[in-house]
DNA sequence: ACCTGAACACCGTTCAAGT
DNA sequence: ACCTGAACACCGTTCAAGT
């Protein structure tokens, strides 16, 4: 038989972790979170789900393994924009590998969840951390602040932020407007508020609330307090 | 049989919507929410599983149920909080009525794992955020600013960031120190900061990062930078 | 109206056994 | 060294049946 065929025929390729963690990251990708199991990722593989278990020690593992690859597909992304030029640079420079960081998180929806119940840093993430720290040393940040910005930022700092308030899942229509009147009893200013909303952006096929224009507002908002915070003298 | 003898004897109190959601945030405070299954909230309350399915729709109802609890808990805590005296003192409320919702949420750490899985606002918590844009009119803001405004706050207007790296978990030790120089070769930057952060507090109880201090220095730069935002002319 | 027993279709994980 | 079959202890949920 040709090689082809015996591919096709049983489980040539023998599993290994890498194996695991890029196919777990493709049911999660195109099923949601929900649908990786370790049955469901043992049948993308052609084995059984107990025979995950010689390659990843638990399913925890696998989060963890997921996690990591996402850090590190950011850490590829990110590491082809250049340096500052110079020390007042460093904002233009986070800003950006923020948004880049954010455009791999959108390829990936599932990530922010799984990032929530990490407990730990993994190793790609640890790196872009220590990367962001650099590039606020080389602004004038002393190691306090720097820090301090790391927990202002939060998970900013990886392109997404925890959402409360979804009215932007569906588009702006009339039964949107609809649904403002209905509030205007019992919660006034909200309901003040999408009305506006609703008035200034009649047909936006971005829903109530553009997400990529707020992610990009309150970032640029810390970005500046951070900004003013530091020493922002030049050598 | 006395009264208490038939209460002590068979289920007495019948099962109810609200009796069966107190239980799970029991459950949930003393072990964790993954100790909340539907199977365990029955036993808690003396019935068997399935018998919550006629008070409740399915888990996800029960988890939404308990989202709203803890925002109605907190709906009380803030109404006891004193409207703003002048236009400018907005900001003061807001970090009072946040720093409040904050203590609650301390209360019930598996709450912000909830909430960040829930798809719509529950009913307690448009009234939270209802009121938070009725102190920001009375700031001064237009609806536009306090739409952003919310954006920008995200969770943390309930009190609460998703962190990310968590060095702040045990305490300050000669193991740590150990941890920061083995850093020190790949990851320069975060082990230079760590160093610091071990030095300045040789024995802080509080750990590596005291989230209170970390977090009210993130929402008065927030609140701060808002201010600016905001048209701050006194009428 | 309210509760339950039995049952179904799933999970993650173990372990002795196979090649 | 790597994989599997059988089995265990759990899930959430449905539904006909009981009071």
């Amino acid at each position: 038989v040709t090689i082809e065929a015996e591919e096709a025929a049983g489980p040539r390729v023998p599993l290994s972790r890498a194996r695991v963690l890029r196919a777990a990251v493709k049911l999660a990708d195109e099923g949601g979170i929900e649908s990786l199991t370790m049955r469901r990722l043992g049948e993308e593989l052609g084995a059984e789900a107990m025979s995950l278990y010689y390659h990843v020690a638990k399913k925890e593992d696998v989060l963890d393994g997921i996690a990591d690859v996402v850090a590190a597909e950011i850490n590829d992304v990110v590491d082809r924009v250049g340096a500052p030029a110079r020390r007042a640079d460093w904002k233009a420079v986070m800003r950006q590998r923020i948004l880049l960081a954010r455009e791999v998180m959108l390829r990936h929806p599932w990530a922010p969840g799984v990032f929530g119940t990490r407990t730990d840093m993994s190793p790609a993430m640890l790196r872009y951390h220590d990367d962001l720290v650099g590039l606020m040393r080389e602004g004038g940040f002393s190691y306090d602040l720097a820090h301090r910005a790391l927990h202002v930022l939060g998970s900013r700092s990886l392109g997404f932020t925890q959402e409360l308030f979804n009215p932007g899942a569906g588009p702006v229509d009339e039964e949107a407007k609809a649904l403002v009147a209905s509030m205007a009893g019992p919660l006034p200013h909200l309901a003040g508020m999408l009305a506006e909303i609703v008035h200034d952006e009649p047909d936006s096929t971005l829903g109530w609330c553009d997400a990529q224009a707020e992610f990009e507002f309150g970032l640029d908002l810390i970005l500046d307090g951070l900004d003013g915070a530091r020493g922002n003298s030049e050598p």
